[in-house]
DNA sequence: ACAGCGGGAAAGACAGGTCTGTCTCCCCCT
DNA sequence: AGGGGGAGACAGACCTGTCTTTCCCGCTGT
């Protein structure tokens, strides 16, 4: 990945991780942007804003990262991770037995996602749109949306289906589209793209 | 819809219409605001650039569009005209010559509209993820995506299909996957969501 | 037919707010 | 003593929206 030089891993040296309420400032940082960057989108919420809720001095904001869309960059890292792959692929995983069921129990998860109150939308999309795809970070996301294609991939070939790389496009247009359609406000999107998602398997059987 | 009445229609009294060069200021920016929206998203054009480019006056701005969110309503309304209607289900209604083949001909049409050099991707979902689901400039984006359903609806019933309501709104899933996608890069996009478009009609069919 | 008037429109200053990013000053902790 | 961090002023650009000034065109009254 290509941001990964732009996270900035705070020294550290041989500091004792602090306890909740005194993190250190890269970590308050990024915590704050998770949240607001996640619900609000990366355009909508400014530098000001970030640093007053995170209680950090603007100075050391930049000195940490070197812009705004440094620290847009390390989130969208930090999405990918939270989110991406510990919630929806291992927990797909960890749902059902075969990976056929691991597929399908993606839509489960995104089914339980679209309910909580919390729902935020998807951030690669939202970056994506919002910045433009000729963008850095719209080519970040970008990125990251084909390395979430890249798990399907993997599960397509480890359930033995037929061309595996044209199943996880389709099933990425699956998941898109009911995010679209479940930021919209219909609360089955996921049901129904996982009957979609059934027939897609159905034809990729060999 | 709730937007006509800020839609400015010129006075015009008996006056001709003028040729293109000198058209209405009204004219002039709606044309320019529906060229800069499209392409780059409400946010990322301002008042003062659409005014330069349509060679129109701040005053006279403000005298036809109370603000400028009354101007990305007119281009909202606008959009839908031109593109849902006119467009798509227009384009579509023209292609094939059953119910079923109008439905799927609806994809050939965003194929080759993903294939354009000025592919701009969604404007509906663009202005709803720009502006969130509660903002009434994205509550607006909500509802033109209904209507765009409803045709999508219409069409259904007239091939006779069961549960209409529910397979426009997994054909609606399809079309916005596909059109991320296509924003994402993949062209093909159209062709695997008209796919499972197929399947989708087989399952409704009575 | 012609003078004069009213209003649409252009040009642009201005207000008040926001944005990103730089810089200074000082404190406090090690 | 030195550096990380807090507080905040500041620059320069941008945003929406208001207001003033000037021009010009067409309509009206005589």
């Amino acid at each position: 990945m290509s941001t990964e030089a732009k996270v900035p891993v705070s020294p550290e040296s041989s500091r004792v991780v602090p306890s909740e309420g005194h993190a250190h400032a890269v970590e308050r940082i990024l915590s704050v942007a998770y949240e607001l960057f996640s619900r609000r989108g990366v355009r909508d919420v400014g530098v000001n804003e970030l640093i007053e809720r995170s209680g950090v001095a603007k100075a050391t904001f930049y000195r940490h990262f070197p812009s705004k869309d440094s620290l847009v960059l390390a989130f969208l890292e930090q999405r990918d991770k939270l989110w991406t792959v510990e919630a929806i692929v291992s927990q797909a995983r960890r749902r059902g037995t075969s990976p056929v069921e691991h597929l399908l129990a993606i839509f489960d998860v995104l089914e339980e996602w679209f309910r909580r109150e919390d729902f935020e939308g998807s951030t690669f999309i939202h970056v994506l749109l919002e910045m433009g795809p000729s963008h850095p970070l719209g080519q970040a996301s970008i990125d990251y949306l084909a390395k979430l294609r890249g798990h399907v991939q993997a599960l397509a070939e480890e359930a033995g289906l037929l061309s595996p790389d044209e199943f996880a496009r389709s099933w990425q247009i699956l998941m898109k589209g009911s995010i679209i359609s479940a930021t919209g406000g219909d609360l089955q999107a996921a049901k129904r793209a996982q009957q979609m998602a059934g027939w897609l398997i159905e034809h990729h059987r060999a």
